[in-house]
DNA sequence: CTTGACTCTCACGTTACGGGAGGCCGCAGG
DNA sequence: CCTGCGGCCTCCCGTAACGTGAGAGTCAAG
C-alpha cells in the first residue's frame, strides 16, 4: 500500500520504467523498499530525489556526477536550490544571446541585405573560437579568468611546466600528509596549504579570487576527473580538499 | 590553401576532431573537398552547416532529425531562422518557470517555512503529472491539444480504436494513390485529402487547427518515427503528405 | 481460476561520440 | 637528403544512458 510502484512513478515523471531500472541499476536512485515480490516500491523522499535527478539531468550534467552531487552529505537543500538558480540564469543568459544572434540574422535577411561571411561569423558568433572558453564558463563560471588563462598558458615553456607540476605536486602531497594524520580540514595547518593553492593558481594561471577558488574545489568533488585523481592518491581527499578550501575562503573574507 | 583542414575547424567550432570524422561518417557533414592525400578540406559553406548543425545540437536535436532537417530542399535559411528563434524562446520559458520555482523555494527556505509535500509538488511541478505534455510541447507545441487528446482517448473501447485505425489506414491509402499517379500535392483532390485528415484528427482526438495541422505534416517529415512510416508505404511520400497539408491549411486561410 | 496488465531480470542494440593503434603527409632542421 | 614530429588518415574498441524485446513470475478482476 505504502509508496508507489516503478510504473506510477514514471508516469509522474515523464520519464520509463527503464529508466528507472537503469537508475536503481548505477545506485543513482534505488528504491527504498521492495515488496515480498521483488516489485520496488517508491516513497515520497524516493520522489523527491527523482526530482533533482532530473533537474540536473535536464541541465546536462551527466548521472555520474549527479550521483556525487546528490550524495554529497556537506550540501544542503538550500545550497541545491541557489547552485540550481545559478545554473538556470547561465543558462537563459546563454540563450538569451542566442536569441540576439539568430534576430539580428532575421533582420538581415528581412532588409534583403545578405551579411558577409565576417558578418555571419560575428552573428552567430557565440559559437566559434572562444566556445571553449564559453563550455568552461558554463560549467564553472568566469571567462574572463578563462581567457587569462589561456593568453598566458600559451608562452610557457616545457621548463616552466614541470615547474608547475612540481608545486602542485608539493600542494598534494602536504594535503595529503595532513589527511592521513588526521588534521582537521578547517585547522590553520590545512588552510595554510589551500591558500599556498590558491597562490599557486594566481602566479601561473589567472588571479584566483577565493569565490573562483571555491568554485574549483567544488569541482574537485563533483567533477569525475578530478575527483579519480585525488581519489587516486587517498580515498576522501577531494573532499578534505574540497573542505580546506571552503575553510580558508571564509576565513580570509 | 583553400578551405581549412579538420585541426582548424575543429579548433574554431570548439569540437573535437573526431566530432568532424563521425559528422563525415554519418553524412551529416561531409567536407566539400579532400586534397590529393585523403586530407578533409572544409569550405566556407561547410562551416555555415556546422553552425546549424551545432545550433540544433545545442537544442538537443537528433543528429538524424538535423540531417533531415537541413536536408529538406523546401526549406530556406529565413525559415529556418524563424524556427531556431521560436525554438529558443520556447526553451527560454520553460527555463525561467523552473527559475520561478526555486525561487519560490530558497524564499520558503529563507523564511524557515517548511513546505507540506503537496507544495513541493507545486513548487516542482514542472515535472510531474503532466510533464509527457510538456516534453511534447516542446517538440510540437499546443499542450492543451495534447492534454484534451489524452482525456478523450482514455475512454475509446477496443472498436473505436480499430475504427480509427481502419480511417486512418483510408487516408494514407488515398494519398498513396494519388502520390503514384502523379498527381501534384497541391491540387484539390490531394488537398482534400489532407482536410479529410484534419478532420479525422478533430473528431477522435483534439480540435486540429490548421496551423497545428501544418506542425503535424512538418514532423511527419522532421521525425524518424513518423518518417519511416510513411516512407516504408512508398518513397517520397512524407514530404509529400506535408505539401498537401501545408497546401490545404493556405486554401482555408 | 484464468486472463490481461504489470513487474522482474537478463541481455543485446543504439546514439554520439572518446581514445588509442598503426600508418601516411609535409616541412623545418642538421 | 633524411630525420623528426606534428597533423592527418582509417580502423576499431569503449562508454553513457538508455531502448527494446525475451522469457517468466505476480496480482487484481471477472
Amino acid at each position: 500500500m505504502a509508496g508507489y510502484s516503478v510504473g506510477q512513478v514514471a508516469a509522474f515523471a515523464g520519464v520509463t520504467v527503464r529508466t528507472l531500472h537503469h537508475y536503481d541499476e548505477i545506485g543513482l536512485l534505488s528504491p527504498s523498499e521492495r515488496t515480498a515480490a521483488g516489485y520496488r516500491r517508491y516513497s515520497e523522499p524516493d520522489l523527491d530525489r527523482l526530482q533533482q535527478v532530473l533537474f540536473y539531468r535536464e541541465l546536462g550534467f551527466p548521472l555520474e556526477e549527479i550521483t556525487t552531487i546528490l550524495d554529497d552529505p556537506g550540501v544542503d537543500a538550500a545550497t541545491h536550490l541557489r547552485r540550481q538558480h545559478e545554473l538556470l540564469l547561465r543558462r537563459i543568459a546563454r540563450l538569451e544571446a542566442l536569441v540576439v544572434s539568430v534576430e539580428t540574422a532575421l533582420e538581415a535577411a528581412r532588409m534583403g541585405v545578405s551579411l558577409t561571411p565576417e558578418e555571419r561569423y560575428e552573428v552567430f558568433g557565440e559559437f566559434r573560437p572562444e566556445d571553449h572558453a564559453a563550455e568552461a564558463e558554463s560549467r564553472w563560471g568566469g571567462s574572463p579568468a578563462w581567457a587569462e588563462s589561456r593568453r598566458r598558458t600559451s608562452s610557457y615553456t616545457k621548463a616552466d611546466w614541470q615547474a608547475i607540476s612540481a608545486e602542485a605536486g608539493e600542494l598534494v602531497e602536504a594535503w595529503r600528509s595532513l589527511f592521513a594524520r588526521g588534521v582537521a580540514a578547517d585547522s590553520p595547518e590545512v588552510t595554510a596549504v589551500a591558500e599556498r593553492h590558491r597562490e599557486h593558481i594566481s602566479r601561473w594561471f589567472y588571479s584566483c579570487t577565493s569565490e573562483i577558488h571555491v568554485g574549483l574545489g567544488e569541482m574537485y568533488v563533483a567533477d569525475e576527473r578530478f575527483a579519480r585523481n585525488y581519489e587516486g592518491v587517498a580515498e576522501g581527499l577531494s573532499v578534505y580538499i574540497r573542505d580546506s578550501i571552503v575553510a580558508n575562503a571564509g576565513v580570509v573574507r
